[in-house]
RNA sequence: GCUGGUGUGGCUCAGUGGUAGAGCAGCGCUUUCGUAAAGCGCGGGUCGGCGGUUCAAAUCCGCCCACCAGCUCCA
């Protein structure tokens, strides 16, 4: 017997795996893609056959079987650019393989296009190509060769990436290949691939190039730029367009589009970029979240500080930023001395927690400050409210004794989670940032000093059951983190919160307390931000919400809409009432109908509005409009104020 | 910073060598209106900036700036 996704089968010897799947109603009907056995995966007719082999088969709604579609339609775009180049270059030695693997949607392949010009309005040129090759239903098939036969291969057709995969697996003696043969273009194209791969292009029923873009060969700055081609494909023309229309309806929710549509904030060219601007109603939810913060931080016993925007050289000489974050700081010279506008603000609470000496008793000590800092990012980097050059780090310091960093550790981390929590966030992931051991110069401390901070952070991740990932190399100079990054509306991943280590500053600053031993000891310090930054939470809550902001963030709650001239004093009666009850309220007395201001205030995303007409102030009443609910009738000022307070708490 | 793309009135966009256009918004007049766009009229742009080619440039070329996608880098 053998097992074939959970089902039990009578086993032949010589029967191959398709007849297996043939002669089974079920399986017969579903269009499988490629095997697994004893979680190794295999192309469907190179899967081995013995008795009693628990045999799995994934289709595309299985994540092995999509990866393994989108990995072989990267082939198929790889190997009609060899055909483009082949018609319109007169050969394709021109461009270069690099890598074409599945991403999380669809798939890119990487190729040094020799300098030709290739422009986006080409791909549908290779789309096309594509489209033949998948009309010819193309098998892939795998060869196995030999560490010098594939060098021969390679080096005959000067394919330099894929030489210089080659000679990274130094030990690896033998390297498979999967090619695909079109008659139509008489073209050999084959790829050196681990696989599987699906049997034939035919499977792929639809697909899509999406975008041409550059991105260095082997994501190294330093070497050289390639030209990524990313698309997707599905098993269903249907599921291609409604893949295309997600995109599209995503980018509707794209801060930087709602930012100015909502009036939230503006970023000029004229005034530098990375700037931001925020106006009345972008500094009205500042105002919110700000208070909010505050107050959450009082609770649990932080101070609030303030420090300068900018602070003479030596500061930042002794902090080590001088020395290790150069390259983002704004150094400028007043009376021939240096001075830096601050990129942290971790160097001036030290400063102020330096002003007494501290007992063991006292600690821990927490100050936190909405700090203002700016940063040089480069150009290409810069995105909205999510990457920019001036911002406010909700930032805040814990000094501790090493005893109570646990503890502060998890209560920091905690914190965090109430905050992503409350502004509605529900998709995070967890990376714990450590140092990379091949490049101790990056960093300040020793690698043991290292070990015991990243020791810390891991198990307070596992304690906590989080899932989390490793990042070696990903940590800042002072110190390992735990981070956090929150998603934008296209998925794409943006770190918010953060909880560091640092045993650097504590040294460099000498920053002490005195122990029970009486004497002084060098105090543990986590620098750690809840939301990240104003600006970047902000864009992202933009995103989140779609604009449409939970009442208690509305930077306007309630539009007051007059129906006519005549009942505009009954509106600013009603209109100072609310104001009275700390409620957030437009007034539009214009001269426009009721249709007209109700569209407007639906399009500005105002929870409520109040229609008042001759009906409503001949009876001392509010009609009242829900944001996308419409009417919901009539009510007296009092039980519409009650209404309101009941949907703030929810 | 790198690769590719884009830049036209407040906003969204059309216009590829021959005297700058539309819709929305704004302003004026009419309308005083009941739950997602009333009608008519008017004003507004040295076409991102600088330079060049040309009898003539939004349009072609060069440099710069900004933005978009991706890479790199990070809150």
């Amino acid at each position: 017997m053998i097992t074939i996704n959970n089902k039990s089968i009578e086993y032949k010897e010589n029967k191959i795996l398709f007849d297996y799947i043939k002669e089974d109603a079920e399986f017969s009907k579903q269009k499988f893609l490629i095997s697994g056995v004893d979680n190794i995966l295999y192309d469907l007719k190179l899967t081995p056959i013995k008795d009693n082999n628990i045999i799995w088969l994934y289709d595309f709604s299985s994540e092995r079987g999509r990866d393994a579609y989108w990995h072989s339609t990267s082939h198929i775009l790889a190997m009609a650019m060899k055909v483009w180049f082949k018609k319109n270059h007169g050969g394709d030695e021109k461009v270069k393989l690099a890598i074409g693997p599945s991403i999380e949607n669809g798939f890119y392949y990487d190729f040094d296009l020799g300098g030709t010009a290739f422009k986006e309005e080409n791909l549908s040129e290779i789309e096309s190509i594509m489209k033949d090759l998948i009309e010819e239903n193309i098998p892939f098939v795998k060869s196995v060769l030999t560490r010098e036969e594939i060098l021969e291969k390679y080096k005959k057709s000067n394919e330099k990436f894929k030489i210089e995969i080659i000679e990274q697996y130094k030990d690896e003696k033998e390297f498979a290949i999967y090619s695909n043969y079109s008659k139509k273009y008489e073209m050999e194209f084959f790829d050196m691939c681990r696989g599987p791969h699906i049997p034939s292009t035919g499977y792929v029923k639809a697909f899509k190039l999406l975008s041409l873009a550059g991105a260095y060969w082997r994501g190294d700055e330093n070497k050289d730029m390639l030209a990524r081609i990313y698309g997707i494909s599905f098993p269903d023309k249907q599921m291609v367009k409604d893949y295309v229309e997600k995109i599209e309806e995503a980018k509707k929710r794209d801060h930087r589009v709602l930012g100015k549509k909502l009036e939230i904030f503006s970023i000029f060219e004229e005034t530098g970029s990375g700037l931001v601007y925020w106006h009345p109603h972008g500094g009205m939810l500042r105002d919110i979240i700000e208070r909010f913060w505050k107050d959450e931080h009082l609770k649990r016993g932080y101070d609030l500080v303030v420090t300068p925007h900018i602070a003479r050289a030596e500061l930042w000489k002794t902090s080590g930023h001088y020395d290790f974050y150069k390259e983002n700081m704004y150094i400028f010279k007043i009376d021939e001395e240096e001075y830096v506008l601050k990129p942290m603000n971790c160097p001036g609470h030290v400063m102020i927690y330096k002003t007494k000496i501290h007992s063991y008793r006292d600690l821990p000590v927490k100050y936190a400050e909405l700090g203002t800092v700016y940063r040089y990012e480069r150009s290409g980097a810069l995105h909205g409210l999510l990457r920019v050059r001036g911002f406010t780090q909700d930032d805040g310091h814990v000094f501790c004794t090493p005893s109570q960093l646990p503890e502060e550790v998890e209560k920091v981390f905690d914190f965090a989670v109430f905050m992503i929590e409350k502004f509605g966030y529900k998709k995070y992931s967890v990376e714990l940032s450590m140092r990379d051991p091949k490049n101790p110069a990056k960093y300040a401390g020793t690698a043991e000093e290292w070990d015991v901070a990243q020791k810390v952070l891991k198990d307070i991740l596992i304690k906590k059951n989080i899932s989390f990932v490793e990042m070696p190399g990903e940590a800042v100079f002072y110190g390992p983190k735990i981070d956090i990054k929150l998603q934008d509306a296209l998925g794409r991943e943006w770190q918010g919160p953060t909880v560091q280590f640092d045993f650097n500053l504590p040294r460099r600053f000498n920053v002490t307390y005195i122990g029970d031993d009486n004497k002084e000891h060098f105090v543990y310090m986590v620098h750690r931000a809840l939301l990240g930054s104003i600006e970047r939470f902000i864009g992202g809550l933009i995103e989140n919400y779609a604009g449409k902001f939970p009442l208690w963030l509305s930077p306007v709650q309630v539009a007051i809409l007059s129906v006519t001239d005549e009942t505009v004093d009954y509106s600013k009666e009603i209109c100072t009432i609310l104001k009275e009850n700390n409620i957030r309220v437009t007034e539009d007395y214009r001269n426009e109908k009721i249709g007209y201001k109700i569209r407007e205030a639906e399009n500005n995303q105002t929870p409520y509005m109040l229609i008042l007409g001759k009906k409503e102030k001949d009876e001392k009443i509010l009609s009242i409009r829900k944001k996308g609910e419409g009417d919901i009738g009539h009510l007296s000022a009092e039980e519409f104020l009650k209404l309101f307070k009941d949907s703030l708490n929810n």
